[in-house]
DNA sequence: CAATAGATCATCT
DNA sequence: GATGATCTATTGC
């Protein structure tokens, strides 16, 4: 894919993120992250709500650091964690009101399209271009994501995520959300099923069996 | 494959 | 002073 295959790409609307927390999450697989030129399309989130989500940054309230999580849904928040990385929200949920409501959408995994050498040059762990980017922290750092990008809004600023109308549609499946103890339990992670760009294999098949176990108790 | 340790620091108690 | 929305290398089946 090249530049141009963007043309028809269109950046998402502020009223995109204006919804229910986990269901931007889901309609974010399959868009495009664009950023310093650099391409890829999500195939791996997670929905972090508010107050009452205790794995949530913004279960103990407004702080310092989760501020933008209080703020107006379609801004990114991004987060230094474990003294290394960073990971990449976009700041979703359906209050009008600061402070009223909060939540942000962890972006986990993409499938680079465009910039790989960049990509390779900044991740020289990686194995092969399916893993530049397959996880909260890969994905930061292929794309020299940082602190610089707090707070910044994702409508008219420097990162963005576009619709690409006519792309192939994924076969979207859900999971508990990886890494944390608390609401170990909650639904809310979405994935590319089958992908091979979604943090691995092993977290994959976990996610398979959840969304059986999710359609059985629907029936 | 699965389990574990180590790296390394901002944030909060 | 402990913890964490992670990643990598290494060890052990």
């Amino acid at each position: 894919m090249t530049q141009e295959d963007l043309a028809g790409a269109e950046v998402l609307p502020a009223s995109f993120y204006a919804r229910p927390t986990a269901l931007v999450a889901q309609d974010l697989l399959g868009k495009l992250l664009v950023f310093d030129g650099l391409v890829a399309r999500i195939v791996e989130t997670e929905a972090y709500l508010g107050r009452e989500d205790a794995a949530s940054h913004a279960a103990p309230g407004p702080t310092a650091r989760n501020a933008v999580m209080f703020g107006p849904p379609g801004v990114s928040y991004v987060y230094f964690i474990y003294g290394m990385y960073f990971c990449l929200n976009a700041v979703a949920h359906a209050g009008e009101h600061a402070g009223a409501e909060a939540g942000a959408v962890l972006i986990r995994a993409a499938e680079p399209l465009c910039g790989l050498g960049t990509m390779r040059e900044r991740r020289a762990s990686a194995r092969c271009w399916q893993d530049l980017a397959s996880g909260p922290g890969k994905l930061t750092r292929a794309f020299g994501i940082g602190r610089a990008e707090n707070g910044a809004s994702l409508v008219d600023g420097p990162l963005r995520f576009l619709d690409l109308p006519g792309a192939e549609a994924l076969d979207v499946a859900v999971s508990p959300r990886i890494g944390i103890r608390k609401c170990a339990d909650w639904p809310l992670r979405f994935f590319a099923l089958g992908h091979p760009c979604v943090t691995s294999s092993r977290l994959n098949r976990a996610g398979t069996l959840a969304l059986a176990r999710a359609a059985a108790m629907r029936t």
